[in-house]
RNA sequence: GGCGGAGUCGCCAAGUGGUAAGGCAAUGGUUUGCAAAACCGUCAUUCGUGGGUUCGAUUCCCACCUCCGCCUCCA
C-alpha cells in the first residue's frame, strides 16, 4: 500500500524492511482517565492500518505502550488516595475494553513504562556516556540538543519559528531547572517531594523516566534500532517524536522508524473538543446516548486520517442508519445466494475499488463510498454470483473492521409486559379496532418501544 | 506573530485539468386501516470571492475573505 510519510512529506510504499514482517510502534494511552473519541480516532485508524496490511497478507508485529508514570498519573492517583498501580491498572482497564468494544485488534506486544524502567536508565546512560547527555545539579538529566544536528527534521524547526537560540534566550530564565539549554528536554527526573512514593533508584540518585524516553526504550526493547513505522496523533509531532528520535538515534545508531504515519485531531461540532466546552466524549457518553461502539468507529473511519474529522452527534446517527441499510443489504445477498455458501474471497470481486481506496494512503471514506456503490451492483445478483459478492463484502468489511449490526429484531429480549402489551396490540388490530390499537401502539412508544407490523405479525425493536 | 490544514448539496464527506463518489436528512411513489418498517425513484450545470493560465479549472497560479489546528501537557 501507500501511504504519506510524515518525515519526507510523501506517499511513500509500505512493505516490511525485513521482507517478512511490518513492524511498527504506536504511541499509546496516558492511564489516568477514559480515553476520548478524539483519542480513539487515532486508535481506530492505526487499526485500519494494521487490518489492511494483514488483509493484503503481510506479517504484523504491532507494538502500543501504556503510559503508567509521569506527572498526570501521578497527581492524580495520590488525588484519589490509591497507589499509582491501582490507579492506573483501572484505566488501562477501561481502555482494554473501550477498545475491544471498537473493534480494534489488541497489539501483539504492550509494554508499560513502569515495567521497563531498567531499559530507560540503561538508554540513559548510553547517551551520558556518548556525550549527549548531561546531568543537572539537582540531579536530572537532560538530552543536549546540539549534540544531535538532526534535531527538527520530523517537525521542520528550521522552518518555523522556533530557532533554537532564539527560543534559550526568550526562556532561560523563566525555567525552573538548571540547564545548558531551554530546549534540552529531561531524560531522569530527579525525584521530589510531591512524587511521594514512585521514585526509583538510579545512578543519578532517586527519580523517575521523563515521558519522552519510555517510547524509546520500548522501542529499543521490542523493535530494536531500526523498523518500519511509527505512528501517533498529530500533537505528537513535536516534541514527542521528535525528541524520541534524538534519543534513539544517538543511543542506538540505526536508523529509526523508516516511516512516519500521523492522524489529525477531529473536532467536535466544528471546534476545538475541550473539558470546558463539555463536548469532550468518551465511549461510554456515547453509548449512555443509545450509540453503539460500532457507531462510532464508523464516524472516526468516515473522514480520510490527514483531514480534521468534525464529530457530531448527527453524524453518529447518520452512521446507525448507514449500517443498518449495509446490514440489509449484506441480508439481502445472503437470501439470493440460494444455495450457495460464501467461501473466503481470494479477491474483492465487486469491492475491489474499495480496496484500492484503502491501499491509496488509507483513503477509509473513499473505500465506504465504494462499498454503497459496489452494494448497488450486487443487490442484482444471484446463486454464486452473490455468494462472491457477499464474500468481497465481507472482506472489505474486515479490513475496516466493521461488523454489522442484527438486522432481524431480537425478540428474545423483549421484557414480557412490554410483550403483552404488544400482544393485546395485535389482538385488537387484527379485530379492526383501530382505536385501541393505535392507543397501545403510543403506550408502547412511549415505553420505548417500537411496533412494525407486517402482514401475518408484528415486531418490536427498541427506539 | 510563525507554521500547517481547510472552505464541495441542509449535515457528514470523497474526488479530479475534461466537465461533481458515497452516507444521513429531505422528498415523490409502492405498501399500510393510518403509521412505522421495507422496497423503487428524485435530490449540487456546481465545488468561499475576484482575477489569471488553458481549447477547457472545482482541480494549476495570484490576490482576497472566512474557518480550524499547532506553536505548553495532549491521540
Amino acid at each position: 500500500m501507500q501511504l504519506f510519510d510524515t518525515l519526507r512529506r510523501e506517499d511513500c510504499g509500505i512493505a516490511p524492511l525485513d521482507g517478512k514482517t511490518y513492524r511498527f510502534y504506536c504511541c499509546g494511552p496516558t492511564v489516568y482517565g477514559p480515553a476520548h473519541i478524539g483519542n480513539f480516532r487515532t486508535f481506530v485508524l492505526q487499526d485500519v492500518f494494521r487490518r489492511t496490511l494483514e488483509t493484503g497478507g503481510m506479517r504484523t508485529l504491532h507494538v502500543r505502550n501504556i503510559t503508567d508514570v509521569d506527572d498526570k498519573t501521578i497527581r492524580d492517583s495520590q488525588k484519589s488516595g490509591q497507589s499509582l498501580k491501582a490507579f492506573t491498572d483501572q484505566w488501562k482497564e477501561k481502555f482494554h475494553s473501550d477498545c475491544d468494544a471498537l473493534a480494534c485488534l489488541p497489539p501483539h506486544i504492550e509494554p508499560s513504562a513502569v515495567e521497563h524502567i531498567p531499559q530507560q536508565i540503561a538508554m540513559i546512560g548510553a547517551l551520558v556516556e556518548k556525550g549527549h547527555a548531561y546531568v543537572s545539579d539537582d540531579g536530572s538529566v537532560y538530552f543536549k540538543i546540539s549534540s544531535f544536528p538532526g534535531y527538527g527534521k520530523l517537525s521542520r524547526l528550521d522552518e518555523r519559528e522556533l530557532d533554537l537560540g532564539k527560543t534559550q534566550n526568550a526562556r532561560a530564565s523563566s525555567d525552573e531547572y538548571e540547564k545548558d539549554s531551554i530546549s534540552d528536554f529531561v531524560l531522569w527526573k530527579t525525584r521530589r517531594d510531591d512524587d511521594g512514593e514512585n521514585f526509583w533508584e538510579s545512578p543519578w540518585g532517586q527519580g523517575r523516566p521523563g515521558w519522552h524516553l519510555e517510547c524509546s526504550a520500548m522501542i529499543q526493547e521490542y523493535l530494536g534500532d531500526t523498523f518500519d513505522l511509527h505512528s501517533g496523533g498529530v500533537d505528537l509531532v513535536f516534541p514527542h517524536h521528535e525528541n524520541e528520535i534524538a534519543q534513539s538515534r544517538c543511543a542506538c545508531g540505526g536508523n529509526f522508524a523508516a516511516h512516519w504515519f500521523h492522524i489529525t485531531h477531529l473536532l467536535v461540532d466544528g471546534g476545538k473538543m475541550s473539558k470546558s466546552l463539555g463536548n469532550m466524549h468518551t465511549l461510554s457518553d456515547l453509548r449512555e446516548k443509545g450509540f453503539t461502539p460500532m457507531e462510532v468507529r464508523y464516524v472516526l473511519i468516515g473522514a480520510h486520517y490527514r483531514k480534521q474529522l468534525n464529530f457530531t452527534l448527527d453524524s453518529l446517527s447518520g452512521a446507525k442508519e448507514a449500517l443498518h441499510k449495509l446490514a440489509k443489504s449484506a441480508a439481502k445477498l445472503a437470501e439470493n445466494m440460494g444455495g450457495e455458501t460464501s467461501l473466503p474471497a481470494a479477491d474483492f470481486g465487486l469491492f475491489q475499488p474499495a480496496w484500492d481506496a484503502l491501499n491509496n494512503d488509507l483513503n477509509t471514506p473513499a473505500a465506504l463510498g465504494a462499498i454503497f456503490t459496489g452494494l448497488r451492483e450486487a443487490s442484482k445478483l444471484t446463486g454464486n454470483e452473490a455468494a462472491a459478492a457477499l464474500a468481497g463484502l465481507n472482506r472489505i468489511l474486515k479490513a475496516l473492521g466493521i461488523t454489522l449490526p442484527e438486522t432481524s429484531g431480537d425478540d428474545s429480549e423483549v421484557p414480557a409486559d412490554i410483550r403483552e402489551l404488544a400482544e393485546t396490540r395485535w389482538s385488537a388490530r387484527s379485530n379492526k379496532d383501530w382505536a385501541t390499537s393505535d392507543k397501545l401502539r403510543d403506550q408502547l412508544s412511549a415505553l420505548g418501544w417500537a411496533a412494525k407490523d407486517g402482514k401475518d405479525g408484528y415486531q418490536l425493536s427498541k427506539l
